[in-house]
DNA sequence: TTGTGTTTTACGACCTCC
DNA sequence: GGAGGTCGTAAAACACAA
């Protein structure tokens, strides 16, 4: 794809700031300079304050991520993001032009201290009953169990993110659609997961907001089926090009964010 | 507890771009 | 040719009603 593009070009493919304010981020210095900020696009989102832990006390969640997970490292070689593999702590931190924002104000630990709680903690009501950790135990315990390659059907077919893990893609997500390599790289070390990971769990998130929107414009062409066609509302979706929507047209998939309640259904999980 | 529907990871096919 | 895009799909994980 157009690495070089990328390279050159760090900075969100979207020119709008994507990120609101909201989000506690404020423009981050790695922001583009953009015009003023857009209406918070993400109101749903205001529990998403981007409390970059503090670096100093490892993150909590790494202490669940097992060692190398010795399948990507077969299946996706020895990619620059395992942080389990390397003894340095994670820079679980901002980028380095990253301006931190401070906890909100309030009682108790930001969102993300919370959400995290502990070691194996339950990290959200829906973690209850999910159990982000089950994988570690059944990937060792089928570990060179007689296969080679991975198979769908057995051994770590897929793997659940932890909360915090998805948290953090998501606001990753929400900042920009088209992450970055540079960010991709930092999230993938930051969060534990592979540079592929990430990279796919951005697909599938565009997949999903396309899918959503997909919904809501049935839903609105339902509720005036007797527009003719030249007064339909253009549609939200989508076709970015295959490579990324052009630069300076309007996300597609983020007209549907423009001002209104995010097209995203927000986990409560994620919520306060 | 079980059946069913939805969501979440992960992959392959194919395409575009450099 | 390589990388990443969409699209479609598989299968695990999850949610929830019966």
């Amino acid at each position: 794809m157009y690495v070089g593009y990328v390279l050159d070009k760090d900075t969100p493919v979207y020119p709008g700031p994507a990120r609101p304010a909201s989000l506690g981020l404020g423009p981050p210095a790695y922001a583009p300079p953009g015009p003023a900020p857009a209406p918070p696009q993400y109101p749903d989102f205001a529990g998403y304050t981007h409390v970059e832990p503090a670096p100093a006390p490892p993150p909590t969640w790494a202490a669940p991520f097992p060692a190398p997970k010795d399948d990507w490292a077969t299946a996706y070689g020895p990619g620059p993001a395992a942080p389990a593999a390397s003894p340095a702590p994670l820079a679980f931190g901002p980028p380095p032009d990253f301006s931190p924002v401070p906890a909100p104000p309030g009682p108790g630990p930001g969102l993300l201290a919370q959400s995290l709680g502990g070691p194996g903690a339950p990290s959200s009501p829906g973690a209850q009953r999910r159990t982000p950790y089950e994988w570690m135990r059944r990937s060792v315990a089928t570990a060179g169990g007689g296969g080679s390659g991975k198979t769908r059907t057995k051994d770590k077919y897929r793997v659940v993110y932890t909360d915090h893990q998805r948290l953090e893609l998501e606001k990753e997500f929400h900042y920009s659609r088209y992450i970055t390599i540079r960010r991709k790289s930092e999230l993938a070390a930051n969060l534990g997961l592979t540079e592929r990971q990430v990279k796919i769990w951005f697909q599938n998130r565009r997949a999903k907001e396309r899918k959503v929107n997909k919904k809501k414009q049935q839903q609105q062409q339902q509720q005036q089926p007797l527009l003719p066609p030249s007064q339909l509302p253009l549609p939200l979706d989508d076709n970015p090009t295959p490579s990324g929507p052009p630069l300076g047209s309007l996300c597609p998939s983020s007209a549907g964010l423009l001002g209104t309640p995010s097209p995203v259904p927000v986990k409560e999980e994620f919520l306060s």
